[in-house]
DNA sequence: CTGAAAGCGCTAACAT
DNA sequence: ATGTTAGCGCTTTCAG
């Protein structure tokens, strides 16, 4: 691979000059700007970014750390993150923090190692140890789709609680009483507990009589856990009519049990999801869903960490509006 | 942040001396391994990567180009690629070729300036201009979903046109003599044009008659394309039974669109996807269609690339071989 | 067993 | 307008 030296040789000038050109410093004739640049173009020259990096501290890299969780969620999430970093001129390197155990550090050491420019930290809480790490870096850092209450870093966030408040109160309005949740993981900090909490400060609002048993958790939020969420509740409250569900493909999974339990949706039982997932629109019956906006969402964060790096160390944290998005899964009972 | 002459001065040892209990070999008495080993969990000191890949011409990175096609399709194969490239201590920077213009040469200039050790380039016809400049480049490149006929270049993917054969010839063998296609983007070279010839060989070797207007085309294949490409269809062709669908997307577009048109599915029309993507499963019908093992494929192109940077130059192209899988999706006729 | 010094490819003063 | 030189943080001879 051609070196800037080979560059500076064959285009009868010093490393200097060549340098100059690449960067467009002045000083330099229009003609050696000419020899340089056939050189370049003979010899396919690509100027090192390693070696650029080792000197300018700015690898034009950022690292995105996701578990993985909903796969269509996330890969909503990355794709606005990616665009954007992109847009920036720098890349994105993806981990996917699938135990949440060691892995997470081992990322976090690899990254600081590459030299990223900035971190995104997604949807998990951030731990004590993996703040100092980052911290101690002093790499620029974001939260996206979670925050910490202790630690001074930005985040970008919708209000769970609110958005699941707001979404059995939805199914309140549409003249539901006996209303069940599938929660997800209740032990999430961050998708778990807000969401269920929201649920029952709504039914509480509303005066609505609640058993324990009508939430029914499982270990994730995926299809399968929504089916089989889905199953236990309605053997345990067969009188059911409306289900508020902690992500849509728990709905989604939710939908697909009770086609095989001869149960009609939203005929017999209603289901409200959250993310608002692309296929959401497409899904039969079509979900009612909070809309959360990823992608939207992702992009922010990226702008964030950007502007961090650029100088902006103060960032304000964000909480974007949610939305309830009506489609056709809801019954309206009065 | 710390640098190795902090650790050094900390230790009281030369750099050298770091460098060397750093990277474990040997020349360094028990004695000074502890002392340096100390500094460095002092100082929180974390090796410069980008520094250390000046030197050993390594930056444990490989590049991933794939365009933005089908988001499930692409998002379960960048996974296995992750996670293989991850398990052998390299990191991924994925490149998401929108517009399929001049985007894939600014990345490809992006992957090498970044200097990755391999590029993995997927789904998309590999353009001599960008051979080229891989090829001068010196970085191994292997070919994923894709494969060049002319250029000497590694691939892994499987077989469409023999896949799309069979998938055909199921049809015909449940029964189905009217059968229709909706194919995706025909001019597509790697997953339109093979596609549609295995779905007129399979038709023909049958001597069921065909008329052009059979197959149904759109930009893409996407599920909006899928149920675009169906009403399309159905509105030249009311008598047809079967459908045999260019992606699973389409195939699920196409189930949504018959739900809005009154059409049973699989009652009136049968389909048969591409891809076996995980949310099959769980689709109202549960979705008959080709396995195309996408982790799978992902992680041995992952594999083959470390491979050849590794010093095994020579790879040999893969075929996966694809599978039906029979859900719930076709009806049988006889 | 350990240190001094060269150099990876490039940028940025400092000279000329 | 252009060249020379000193590093960026690290690994690797080469001395001792």
């Amino acid at each position: 691979m051609a070196t800037i030296k080979d560059v500076a040789r064959a285009a009868n000038v010093s490393i200097a000059t060549v340098s100059r050109v690449l960067n467009n410093k002045s000083g330099f004739s229009e003609d050696t700007r000419k020899a340089v640049e056939q050189a370049i173009e003979e010899l396919g020259y690509v100027p090192n970014g390693v070696a650029r990096g080792l000197i300018s501290k700015r690898t034009n890299t950022i690292g995105l750390l996701v578990p993985a969780l909903s796969s269509m969620l996330v890969s909503e999430m990355v794709s606005g993150i990616e665009r954007t970093v992109h847009e920036q001129g720098s890349s994105l390197i993806v981990c996917h923090t699938e135990s949440k155990g060691k892995k997470t550090m081992q990322y976090l050491q690899l990254l600081i190692a590459k030299q990223v420019d900035g971190i995104i930290f997604t949807s998990e809480v951030l731990l004590q140890e993996y703040y100092q790490m980052i911290e101690r870096s002093g790499i620029p850092l974001v939260l996206l789709s979670t925050e910490s209450l202790n630690l001074p870093v930005p985040s970008v966030k919708v209000n769970d609680r609110l958005a699941s408040f707001h979404a059995t109160e939805y199914m309140i309005r549409q003249g539901h009483k006996k209303i069940g949740m599938i929660s997800g993981n209740r032990n999430d900090m961050i998708a778990g507990v807000p969401r269920v909490e929201g649920f029952r400060m709504a039914l509480s609002s509303h005066q609505i009589p609640f058993e324990e048993s009508m939430i029914v958790s499982h270990k994730g939020f995926s299809y399968i856990d929504g089916a089989k969420s889905f199953r236990t509740l309605m053997t345990d409250h067969p009188d059911i009519t409306a289900v508020v569900a902690a992500s849509d493909e728990m709905a989604l999974g939710m939908i697909s049990e009770g086609y095989k339990m001869g149960i009609q949706i939203p005929e017999q039982v209603s289901v409200i999801g959250y993310d608002n997932i692309q296929i959401c629109n497409v899904s039969i019956p079509p979900l009612t869903t909070i809309s959360q906006p990823v992608a939207k969402m992702g992009e922010v964060a990226a702008k964030m960490v950007l502007d961090m790096i650029h100088g902006d160390e103060k960032q304000e944290s964000v909480v974007f509006p949610h939305e309830i998005i009506e489609r056709q899964s809801v019954k309206k009972m009065n």
